[in-house]
DNA sequence: ACACTATTGCAACTATGTTGCAAAATGTTA
DNA sequence: TAACATTTTGCAACATAGTTGCAATAGTGT
């Protein structure tokens, strides 16, 4: 785990520190998405919520992490598990909202489906955000 | 106008008021979706900023506008032209956001696509954003 | 015009996010 | 490993967004 996170951090051109590899972390450990709150409860009193904010940030720029648009208009980050670099997303698939859990989840196979646009409307990106019950609240009900 | 407004809020089973009516205004005069910053904007010194934020929740419970999620997680509200009504919307349109002009749509007459949802996961309700050039936009360039 | 109810404004508060700057940690090179 | 240059961090202060309780006001129906 430890060595994975250090892996990510060098490939991306980042200095190893006690905050990064932290925050990153928190992201390994959960499989769902991760509001700013949830990592500053992660992360504890261990550091400064503007580090929490300027690192989520660096990792948005690096690539390693990507924001999903919620209807309830939260901040939400998860890994990229897509190829994605400095500058550069590639994460389209869709995401799922549990109205049970309220735990968001990558969709990581389903791919966002195409459009049709009206007359002059050109699209460059697409988001698709999905609510329902997930498959363990399903399970488990 | 006055006469519409005054109708819409009738329907809805509210009471006629100064604030509810201007706000309605900046809806009608506005073909793009509004922030909360755009209505006070409109509105100006005439009301409470706490009134613009009931007012709004007010028409998001009455069925009278929706809110639309933006990947940069801004709060936009539009007017609803389906048959809303308090408590039940149906607003299964696309949303489009202009990376030029900065405006958000309804594409009123663009329905979201089905998509097919792994196994466990149901789905109850699909958001899609599109980003892009608008059509007023890739018309003046 | 009256009484009842719903709405508004105000003040105070919480939450969320940003910026500048000095201190500390990191990486590099000798 | 010690010194240096560069990044990163913490702090304080600020800015914006949104919420709540309560008293004053406005709207509605008779
Ligand atoms: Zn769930
Ligand atoms: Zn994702
Ligand atoms: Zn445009
Ligand atoms: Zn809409």
């Amino acid at each position: 785990m430890e060595q994975k996170i250090i892996d990510l951090l060098k490939r991306s051109n980042l200095s190893i520190t006690d905050s990064r590899k932290k925050i990153l972390e928190s992201f390994f450990e959960e499989d769902s998405a991760l509001a700013h709150a949830d990592i500053e409860d992660h992360v504890g009193e261990d550091f400064d919520r503007v580090t929490i904010y300027r690192t989520l940030q660096t990792f948005v720029d690096k690539g390693i992490i990507h924001t999903i648009p919620t209807p309830d208009n939260a901040v939400l980050y998860a890994l990229c598990k897509d190829s994605c670099s400095a500058g550069h997303h590639h994460d389209n698939h869709v995401h799922f909202i549990c109205d049970n859990c309220n735990k968001t989840f990558c969709l990581e196979h389903v791919v966002v489906p195409a459009v049709h646009m009206p007359v002059g409307f050109a699209a460059s990106q697409i988001d698709m955000v999905v609510s329902g019950i997930c498959n363990y609240c399903n399970a488990t009900t």
